[in-house]
DNA sequence: GAGCATAATGAGAATGAATCTAGTTTGTGT
DNA sequence: ACACAAACTAGATTCATTCTCATTATGCTC
């Protein structure tokens, strides 16, 4: 199972969307169907590039127009990749997510997991006034490639 | 010690400039008091408009230009405040720090601090490829004022 | 299947934070 | 005081993101 594209999410997030009360539509059905390609943070930018190409092309105010929904839904998690420009990746239905190392030099972005950060994270936000429904974290240093 | 400027955290933040062999200059001096009176984040463009009406002015690109080397130097750290535009805040030179929960509705944004959180952040940071510098952790959720 | 209300779409304009440019001023070593 | 580089300001520019609005497609009812 090397398949990037994950199926099982676009399948869930196009039910979460029709649950919604949205109608389906061709240009958010296909930033869905971009998105479950790629197993991490890709820009709008980036998607938008790849959709423009497609017979009918879709527009880029229709791929932020739904991202905005997803992240709405809980479907995808927007991240901000580099200075000023946001990243968006799946979200998997039952939790199981990653978080980056960002190179300052390069740009070059490493996703990790590790679950007593997980759980150090989770008993800080039951002591919170905050409802907290959402996390991220982002460590920034330098890659190895860029260190030598 | 109610007092929100930091004077020592500025005395501090212009040696290291020193140091850094930068000449002293009016306007960065200006930004280095202005960020000493923050607790918590601001933006650029507040600083902008808080040193804007100073005698002489303040240029909106010296604000940016200071803060840029203020953060290459480890003096201040720049999170994302909300969609697209990024806060400052000074960093404290024996490494205390803390971290937001920002509020989705209305912007809020409370600071935490945890040690656990940081512990579990040293070790995976240990851990990594990468030689991280530095981290950031984001909560994101609703606000006890708005969630009624 | 035709007709309707309304959601969805896409081209391009508008916005706004951040950066760049050019020309001037200021700081520092001699 | 002089020379030279760093620092400065105003304004133009860039670029991601959002907005506008005319057009098309969808889901529903008859
Ligand atoms: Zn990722
Ligand atoms: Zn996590
Ligand atoms: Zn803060
Ligand atoms: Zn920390």
């Amino acid at each position: 199972m090397t398949r990037s594209t994950d199926t099982s999410w676009a399948e869930h997030a196009l039910e979460t969307l029709q649950a919604a009360g949205h109608r389906r539509g061709g240009a958010r059905t296909a930033v869905v169907e971009a998105l479950a390609g790629h197993d991490c943070a890709v820009t709008a930018l980036d998607l938008d590039d790849e959709l423009r190409r497609r017979r009918p092309p879709v527009g880029r105010a229709s791929v932020y127009r739904a991202l905005e929904q997803l992240e709405q839904l809980g479907l995808v998690q927007r991240i901000e990749v580099c200075r000023g420009t946001a990243g968006y990746e799946r979200v998997d239905p039952a939790g199981h997510h990653h978080h980056h190392a960002i190179c300052r030099d390069c740009g070059r972005m490493v996703p990790f997991e590790n679950s007593s950060l997980e759980r150090a994270i989770h008993e800080v936000s039951e002591g919170m006034s905050f409802e907290v429904t959402e996390h991220d974290v982002v460590l920034r240093g330098t890659c190895e490639r860029c260190a030598n």
